[in-house]
RNA sequence: CGAGGAGUAGCGCAGUUUGGUAGCGCGCUUGGUUCGGGACCAAGAGGUCGUGGGUUCAAAUCCCGUCUCCUCGACCA
């Protein structure tokens, strides 16, 4: 049964102002705060949590592909970048450069990463002799930078975390597969750990990683209605071997170069989790990530047994695997509720004297901001797990109802600028040509996210009107 | 990079117009009473006013430079 309830707010208003509710529960929370130099930030205990939790579900699921984890150094030889026309073009803008170490200027600058095809490809060129070696596939878990104008916590920051995996293929064939199996591999990451739905598909040329042959992308609708990419997945054909020489001797014994691909998350993610569930009161984090799953507070804590209670409950849910907090601060409950509703905890326990009397707890979910008193404390490990998997069933459900609700079809700019307008992702049939993918960012502020791969049946192109030769799901983007 | 806004105690702000003793609320510390939706009483601590220079007898306040943050836009695998 639902009790009355009162929350006090410290942040922006969520409807009227996205943008500040956004930078205000990230600083309140203590997930981040921003580091000296521009563009930096501190990940805080609360929010490097969040990135563990990510870390380690992702990181399973790689191992069990089959890829192995290595790492790559920071520093990439300046020239490693010129190798790939493309690439350099791509990335020249927005890289760091030491030019100085040990007290003198240095005789090749040395590049800070802002990712690692270059300096893979070097060493893995090395590594490839036989069609035996392949495929090689490998990932690493590492920081990266690149020197943005424009910088927001977790969605754009000058270093980011994030894992960045390679892979180096006999066939075109093979790499391609695997840079579609990748792309399925997060798809389900999103749905089962972030409980976000996503749309995957192939980009345009003009939103394509530099340098590469092909790009899938993973893109979620934010609350706002705008679109995060949230992962991508690169096929590069032989781009990047025919740089860095890596090359083979195949069954037939002829000579040949490798097929190449690459695919990275990053601590975007969180960005994209904090804007896909929160709300009002703040973040509403899925149970699968959450730092704390289960926070206890104590009620009239000084009374004898209350936090003996508390303390003996909280072993037991450890015990059944879950992660659990009791707060037994000084701080009113009332105060107590709050903070932990705004830092997103999916179940809070209430344990009083008149719950231990009667055997009872109450508890409350952050997703529906509901509040029982009729579970029992024998059945607290059971009862308590059954919740959170519901949890984080209906994150997803009201995610993906919301996102469903939200794509509109277009066949013309007019309608494709109401629809963004509006807070949508909009489909439409595009002709293929650069020039009218142009248009709709000059017209809407609208880019081309993904294809729509799934069902290609807008017929014609909503800017010029000729055939069109994909369906396309156009979003205004962070 | 363009337009706008802001930097004064941990946080939120006042003080700047008109130069003259550094303020308020919350938080923090100590003690006590409280505890089912941000409790109360009492006593305390805490600031080279982002930073560098200039004007002045005197600068948070006036002038010049510079750094950082926020919002919108441009740019951005």
């Amino acid at each position: 049964m639902a009790k009355d309830n009162q929350f006090v707010s410290q942040i922006a208003d969520i409807e009227a102002d996205f943008p500040q509710w956004y930078t205000d529960v990230v600083l309140k929370t203590k997930l981040v705060d921003y580091g000296p130099v521009k563009g930096t930030m501190v990940i805080r205990p609360y929010g490097y949590a969040i990135w563990e939790n990510i870390r380690r579900e992702l990181d399973d699921r790689f191992k069990a592909a089959g890829v192995e984890n290595a790492y790559f150094p920071l520093l990439i030889p300046m020239s490693f970048m010129t190798k790939e026309a493309e690439h350099v073009e791509g990335f020249a803008p927005e890289v760091a450069v030491v030019t100085h170490a040990g007290g003198a200027k240095l005789e090749e600058p040395l590049v800070v990463r802002p990712t690692s095809e270059t300096i893979i490809g070097h060493m893995m060129g090395k590594w490839v002799e036989s069609w035996r070696d392949l495929p090689l596939r490998q990932n690493q878990w590492c920081n990266v930078m690149r020197w943005e104008k424009t910088t927001r916590p977790f969605l754009r920051t000058s270093e980011f975390l994030w894992q960045e995996g390679h892979g180096v293929f006999e066939s075109g064939e093979e790499a391609e597969s695997e840079t579609l199996s990748m792309l399925a591999l997060y798809r389900e990451f999103a749905k089962n750990v972030l409980c976000m739905p996503v749309l995957t598909g192939r980009k345009t040329e003009k939103e394509k990683f530099a340098g590469a042959v092909a790009t899938f992308g993973m893109e979620a609708m934010m609350h706002d209605g705008k679109s995060l990419q949230s992962g991508t997945t690169h096929y590069m054909g032989q781009n990047f071997a025919k740089a860095f020489n890596i090359q083979f001797t195949g069954k037939d014994g002829a000579l040949d170069y490798g097929y190449t691909m690459s695919y990275g998350v990053s601590t975007r993610l969180i960005g994209a989790l904090i804007m896909t569930h929160g709300d009002a009161r703040g973040l509403v984090l899925p149970p699968p990530v959450a730092p704390v799953q289960v926070v206890i507070v104590p009620i009239a804590q000084k009374k004898e047994g209350v936090l003996e209670a508390c303390a003996a409950l909280k072993a037991r849910l450890q015990k059944a695997g879950m992660r659990v907090k009791v707060d037994d601060t000084d701080n009113s409950p009332g105060w107590k509720f709050n903070e932990w509703e705004m830092k997103g905890v999916p179940v809070r326990i209430e344990l009083g004297p008149r719950d231990i009397e009667n055997g009872k707890m109450t508890v409350f979910r952050r997703d529906t901001l509901e509040k029982s008193d009729g579970y029992l404390l024998s059945e607290a490990e059971e009862r308590v797990a059954e919740l959170l998997g519901e949890i984080s069933a209906a994150l997803y459900a009201k995610a993906e109802a919301r996102m469903k609700e939200r794509i509109v079809n277009a066949s013309s700019l007019e309608e494709l600028l109401r629809g963004v307008d509006g807070g949508n992702f909009v489909r439409a049939g595009w002709c293929g040509e650069r020039a009218c993918e142009d248009k709709v960012k000059e017209f809407a502020q609208a880019t081309a996210r993904v294809f729509d791969e799934e069902h290609n049946d807008m017929p014609v192109c909503l800017c010029c009107g000729k055939k069109a030769a994909h369906t396309v799901f156009f979003a205004r983007a962070y």
